[in-house]
DNA sequence: GTCTATAGGCAGATAGAC
DNA sequence: GTCTATCTGCCTATAGAC
């Protein structure tokens, strides 16, 4: 009965420990501008802790996308057991950005998107990864919302759903400059009216 | 008659052709994925020779944007002077940024954004005129639009003119790591489609 | 698994000759 | 205006003790 004890909150093992803070830190300040020190003196290890947990930033890049492309893919899962019409299920869609957004981060995949040029091939191809999953979600959604008559929209539902994913991106990335999440809010909510073919859910998400 | 002697193209001035190396790195790499090596290194110059006509990189960073915002200023001043119907005038907007993306850089300014918050005070500030001045602009073309009946939409042209620009930067984001302008025209397509009034007009830019 | 110590390189920046 | 030479500091990364 003790072999399985449960961690304390602030010993969750040092590798997630590291993504924790790392992640953070790219998604305020980027992969270009953070270095393995910040982490090791914000957790209160040394670089050489670091590097034992992933052997060179790289490493700890592909494990930062893979892990959030993870918790992002169970967030998707659980809209969709939500249940709820599709205009419900973009409203809370745009609701994860805004949460990130809250903490004056930027989408993690949106920072490295910018980065692009400058990653190692194996964090450019997860970065790719999470927006296809992305619009196959949201591709998913719109068509059915149109097939049930609950969505209103012209043309290719892969094509709307890049448009969305474009525009909650850039939206998130301008009203960050700006400190001010309205910015997301009304962008969001302008780009989503276009689509419903009814006046938005009230309820949160 | 000799006094102004024309400049040839490969000495427009140190200065200058710093700015427009550093420009295309920043566009292409970011603030923080470049260095006065790079630059100096691209113009067969020394550092010391850099820092000669800026004396540091955030007074290269500040001019940086000065002069992209003055270049991007004299386009919308052209697209005004070209005198077509406002959607005329949001096609050739799009077609702005088409072209830069189509020389595989992102809007100096979304790069700039992304970076924000490693960003010195004054090169924020500059990012943020950039963006105020993007949205005036639009606004008095949408405003304009509505009223003389070539463009349809609902709210705010404020809220219309804030969904274009980060739709335009978010698209350009993300097309830039599918390394697929086709993707980014697609969006701008799809965001200009749905404000246009009648189909929009074929001829070019 | 975490530490100390350190390597080797590159960053931004400066002094002073030409 | 541009150079050589140099400084200081930070970067990623490694060796080896505990």
């Amino acid at each position: 009965m003790t072999t399985v004890a449960a961690r304390p909150r602030h010993d969750l093992g040092t590798a997630s420990r590291i993504l924790d803070t790392a992640e953070t830190l790219v998604q305020v300040r980027g992969f270009n501008g953070f270095s393995y020190a910040d982490v090791a003196a914000d957790l209160q290890i040394t670089k050489a802790a670091l590097h034992y947990h992933f052997a060179g930033k790289a490493d700890l890049g592909e494990a930062l996308i893979t892990r959030y492309a993870s918790r992002f893919g169970e967030a998707l899962a659980a809209i969709d057991a939500d249940g709820g019409p599709a205009p419900r299920k973009l409203a809370c869609y745009a609701d994860l950005y805004m949460r990130v957004l809250t903490e004056h981060k930027m989408c993690l995949c949106g920072m490295l998107a910018a980065e692009y040029q400058t990653l190692p091939q194996a964090m450019r191809d997860a970065v790719i990864r999470f927006f296809d999953t992305n619009e196959t979600w949201l591709e998913a959604v719109l068509d059915r919302g149109r097939r049930d008559g609950s969505l209103e929209f012209a043309g290719d539902p892969r094509d709307a759903a890049r448009i969305i994913v474009s525009g909650l991106e850039g939206a998130m990335l301008i009203a960050r400059s700006y400190g001010d999440s309205g910015r997301f809010r009304e962008a969001a909510d302008g780009i989503l009216a276009g689509l419903a073919s009814a006046p938005p859910p009230l309820a949160p998400c």
